[in-house]
RNA sequence: GCGGGGGUGCCCGAGCCUGGCCAAAGGGGGCGGACUCAAGAUCCGCUGGCGCAGGCCUGCGUGGGUUCAAAUCCCACCCCCCGCACCA
């Protein structure tokens, strides 16, 4: 087996070098062919592919090797992302000399260097992240042409290209008079100690834990006798009205602080938080929690006077590390009331003990859980302690149930209100007489940066965002998924809808990062998912770009805008205007450029040629985020023609069952499998073990079970090439039964595959064409000489067969089919060749073979009777042609729907019919119930079949012979079995 | 919570849109046989129950319904998976 692996990767290496280097797949405008224009979203290169990116990758390379054998000029190209923080966060991690991430890509590089100094220098480079980008977008072509994929990379382009910017900078002009870019308030993560907001990628531990940002509701009770607050943070703040004191932590550190003018008492953390949340603090004194103890405030809304009381469960750290307490309905507050009831010391040390002693929960919600939840729950589970961990849990169970079936009571001003609208009414009473404000919190709390720093929730006040509120847009949205574009498996229409239904405002710059600046605000960059929506646009005309010289033009303009300048944004955009929308003057625009007019209409005549997009593949992971925006951008910008026409999706690949991740280690790359596996081993594994909307699991152990297969056709066809051409010239009519079906088979798979490749029935396909066809022609060497067909009819049949069959299989597996395509005298590639045309199909004889099969199963059936081997079979086929006749104008009429009770009434309406009528309903009954199949056949066909085919049907049923008998005229029946032949069911004796 | 998808035989997984050749494709596993000194690989057969001359019964998350006929259509319920934003 590793042999033949071994084998297969050179010839797979020697392929490649063959087609890469005769640029086979870098198409040119073709007036006389259709275009298809198919793109995968360029990944983003900061680290190696794996086999996630390698079964996307493929299964668009299939289609597009499918298309071109359709005689469509395909165009497949790459580019490479590098637009964001990620890579910046590991060049700075790296530059800082994180072990784990220098440890991290130390591996990666080894993928491909050998050399350990030459890794030490390249990982020293990788402090600069445009290195990172480089070197990675390298090895992503490198390892992209070793599984064989058919792109065009001589149009590769990074986003951190000027050209690009520039064609950027023109897309955010476009949205920008259009009204779809707004600012305004923004909450993020964000890490104080590094000045910048994280995402996903900052936080240690980011892929694994669910980071949430949480509103809290802070309340602010007057100190009495004082003009300053007490600040109280809720996520219920409808409890308000059962409010019996405020709990402070004696051992933590508040402040005294200036917040937007008001004098606010909070925890030291939550002072300092609340500067980055778009509020003005100024510190005024520290002060213990036990100094405010036994003093009271003001409650609002409810006006009562309430204590101040020491409790432990309060956390400095979340809110503002102050909090009123509802004991009826707040496992934690009856918790710590009746534990600090207990407290004789604590009691008498801040001389509480009467006010404490007067304390009782004040219930004001009714729900599923009664009146005094919090207080059963505690009771119920024993808890004594505040610190007790089950009150987590309990806390969360009275939250929910409360918020969706809780009440108010009569005793507050909402009476009868439910506890979810009331949330909101409390909110607002609260907000008129000024006693709310809003903090942010992150959940869950003690989440820090890669580099250990703390991160918390911040208020961007001007941040830029796209607006996709706009009704309008929307539709053109909903109109192109709905109407227009083809979406494959088309399940995932539903998620785009939805998705665009959702879209509000959404981020589309950052002030840190790799990427393009906004034209009229250059401190902000345009983030990642927002600078990749409409570039397929790019691949048309980069090519011509750079070879006339505007790629540098374009280049010195950016520098122009981002120091400001508006000229230079009024030349990049009457520029692009132009190429992709054919506004203004190819006159103007050359000399804006200085370049010549025929240049400007070259560009242009690029891009009409080959836009729209045909196709884009991808994971569905990108369904609600970059495919959406992609969609939508198109009809913000595009006008309809220009919009895409397909999308198709596949599912994620698992390995062994469990997700890929870094943190198990066990990410396969694409740099392995030629190590390892093999280029078309990999793609057949791809094509054959899931269909697109399945998850795709690599096995070790199947992956070595298709590897087998892979060499049992290596074997088939080295084989048929052995036996070599026909010395005589042979048709259709001439050759036996056996090589009339494996010819209309292979016909009929040529009809049938591309209805499957069109549809994106991948595996399918593969079953049919290659698991299926290995099978039949297999089977047909081992019998055609038990059969008594010529060797050289053999040849003929074969070599007929293995011309068609290795053109059908190049999309799935190319190298091994191009190596036996030369191997069979070829001279062209197989890979450019076109898909075979018509040839003989005889559905007659397929259907017969079926019947074949259907009499060899019942034949078993019987024999499985007796211990016993028979002596001999007897098959009798084909009863009266007119029994065959009406059988299958039977089946005709239920194919067409009609029922029995309708069909017996047409037919009897009909004077030659009415003789036979309990003759019809017998053979209808038979048909309906399966006796007879439902296949259309023919007598003579099906006897001529069945006759010539004896010495086959003994071989399928190990040796035991057989005689096959015309139903209509038997010279032996013994049992009178001829009699029960019907059309498509041959009549059996066994003789024992 | 909001949004999307799904529950099929020992396991994985087709089929359900367009109801009937569906006891339900294809794998895997298991059992039996061939080959082999043996093992492995490979090939053939069996793999719901009861029959033992090609037949019958039970069956596709649960419970109802529509129909001559339902894994497939309708209703309710239970359970599972995925996405929820500034992050590629």
């Amino acid at each position: 087996m590793s042999e033949f692996l071994k084998i297969l990767r050179e010839i797979e290496a020697k392929w490649q070098r063959e087609w890469y280097d005769n640029r086979i797949f870098e198409p040119v405008i073709d007036e006389e062919k259709t275009k298809f224009f198919v793109t995968v979203p360029y990944p983003y290169v900061s680290g190696p592919p794996h086999i996630g990116h390698g079964r996307t990758f493929t299964i668009a390379d299939i289609i597009a090797r499918f298309k071109r054998m359709l005689g469509y000029n395909v165009l497949y190209p790459i580019a490479w992302h590098i637009t964001g923080t990620p890579i910046q966060a590991v060049a700075d991690l790296i530059a800082k000399g994180d072990p784990d991430t220098v440890k991290r890509y130390r591996e990666y590089v080894m993928l491909y260097i050998d050399d350990p100094k030459e890794v030490d220098k390249i990982i020293e480079e990788f402090k600069d992240g445009w290195k990172i980008a480089m070197f990675f977008a390298k090895a992503y072509e490198r390892d992209f042409k070793s599984v064989g994929l058919s792109m065009d990379f001589s149009r590769q382009f990074t986003t951190g290209d000027p050209d690009y910017n520039a064609f950027i900078i023109w897309q955010y002009q476009k949205l920008r008079e259009k009204g779809y870019i707004t600012r305004g308030r923004h909450v993020v993560l964000y890490a104080p100690a590094e000045g910048h907001a994280v995402g996903e990628h900052d936080i240690k531990g980011g892929d694994e834990i669910e980071v949430r940002i949480q509103e809290f509701v802070l309340i602010k009770f007057k100190l009495s006798g004082t003009d300053e607050y007490v600040v109280a943070a809720t996520l219920r703040p409808e409890t308000i009205f059962g409010v019996t004191n405020i709990w402070i932590r004696p051992d933590a550190q508040y402040v005294r602080a200036l917040v937007n003018g008001e004098v606010w008492i909070v925890s030291k953390e939550c002072a300092w938080k609340l500067q980055y949340q778009d509020k003005e603090v100024k510190m005024l004194e520290e002060l213990k929690g036990e100094n405010l103890i036994g003093r009271t405030v003001i409650a609002p809304l409810v006006n009562r006077e309430i204590p101040i009381l020491p409790a432990w469960f309060v956390d400095p750290d979340v809110g503002t590390g102050i909090v009123f307490s509802v004991p009826a309905h707040a496992p934690y507050d009856y918790a710590a009331l009746i534990e600090l009831k207990s407290m004789r010391d604590i009691l008498k040390k801040y001389n509480i003990e009467e006010i404490v002693e007067k304390i009782e929960p004040i219930s004001i919600i009714e729900s599923n859980l009664g009146t005094e939840p919090a207080v059963e729950v505690v009771k119920k589970l024993g808890i004594t302690s505040q610190l007790d961990k089950k009150l987590e849990e309990a806390t969360k169970m009275v939250y929910q149930v409360e918020f969706y079936t809780g009440k108010m009571r009569n005793n507050t001003p909402l009476s009868g209100v439910s506890v979810q609208e009331a949330r909101e009414k409390v909110k607002e009473m609260l907000r008129e007489v000024k006693m709310l404000d809003i903090m942010y919190e992150v959940e869950p709390k003690g989440i820090v940066t890669r580099s250990g720093n703390k991160i918390i929730a911040a208020v961007i006040k001007d941040q830029w965002f796209i607006d996709y509120r706009d009704p309008k847009w929307k539709e053109r949205a909903l109109k192109l998924v709905n109407e227009i574009m083809r979406i494959v498996p088309d399940k995932y229409r539903q998620q785009f809808n939805a998705t665009i239904r959702w879209l509000e405002l959404r981020p589309c710059a950052r002030r840190r990062g790799l990427g393009t600046r906004l034209p009229w605000d250059p401190e902000w960059i345009i983030e990642s998912l927002s600078d990749s929506t409409i570039y397929m646009a790019f691949y048309t005309i980069v090519k011509k770009l750079r070879s006339s010289g505007i790629s540098d033009k374009l280049a010195e303009l950016v520098k122009k805008v981002y120091e400001g300048s508006e000229d230079a944004i009024n030349t990049i955009e009457k520029f692009f205007d132009y190429i992709f929308l054919g506004i203004g003057d190819s006159k103007e625009v050359a000399k804006l450029l200085e370049c010549s007019e025929e240049t400007v209409e070259d560009i242009r005549r690029e891009f009409l040629y080959w836009y729209p997009v045909d196709l884009r593949h991808s994971g569905i992971d990108l369904i609600p985020s970059h495919l959406t925006f992609f969609i939508m951008h198109h009809t913000a910008i595009f006008p309809e023609n220009h919009w895409p026409r397909a999308i198709s999706l596949n599912e994620n690949v698992i390995r062994e069952g469990r997700k890929m991740s870094k943190t198990l280690g066990n990410v396969l790359e694409i740099a392995r499998l030629p190590r390892h596996y093999s280029a078309d081993l990999f793609r057949l594994y791809v094509a054959s073990s899931a269909d697109l909307e399945s998850i795709l699991d690599w096995r070790e152990s199947e992956v070595q079970k298709i590897a087998s297969q892979l060499e049992r056709f290596w074997k088939v066809c080295n084989a048929i090439l052995e036996l070599g051409p026909p010395l005589e010239e042979y048709t259709f009519e001439r050759v036996h039964t056996l090589s009339k079906k494996l010819i209309s088979i292979v016909n009929m798979m040529t009809i049938r595959g591309r209805e499957h490749l069109e549809n994106f029935r991948i595996r399918e396909y593969v079953v049919d064409v290659f698991f299926n066809l290995l099978n039949e022609i297999e089977e047909y060497m081992n019998v055609y000489k038990t059969c008594n067909i010529d060797v050289d009819e053999a040849r003929y049949v074969l070599s007929y067969v293995i011309e068609r069959w290795i053109r059908m299989l190049q999309p799935i597996i190319p190298h091994i089919c191009e190596e036996i395509w030369h191997k069979m005298g070829k001279l062209t590639y197989v890979s450019c060749e076109l898909w075979p045309s018509p040839g003989p199909l005889n559905w007659e004889i397929i259907n017969a073979f079926e019947i074949l099969e259907r009499t060899l199963e019942d034949i078993k059936n019987i024999i499985k009777s007796r211990e016993t081997r028979p002596r001999k079979i007897y098959i009798y086929v084909g009863p009266s042609i007119e029994l065959y006749d009406l059988t299958n104008m039977l089946i005709d009429m239920l194919e067409r729907g009609m029922d029995m009770r309708s069909i017996m009434r047409e037919l009897s309406r009909q004077e030659k019919y009415r003789p036979i009528m309990n003759k019809i309903n017998d053979i209808l009954r038979k048909i309906i119930s399966g006796v007879i199949p439902r296949i259309r056949t023919f007598r003579d066909v099906e006897y001529e079949v069945f006759k010539s085919c004896e010495k086959y049907i003994s071989y399928r049923l190990g040796g035991i012979e057989v005689e096959v008998q015309d139903a209509e005229k038997p010279t032996y029946d013994p049992a009178g079995k001829a009699r029960q032949a019907l059309p498509g069911r041959p009549a059996i004796y066994v003789e024992w």
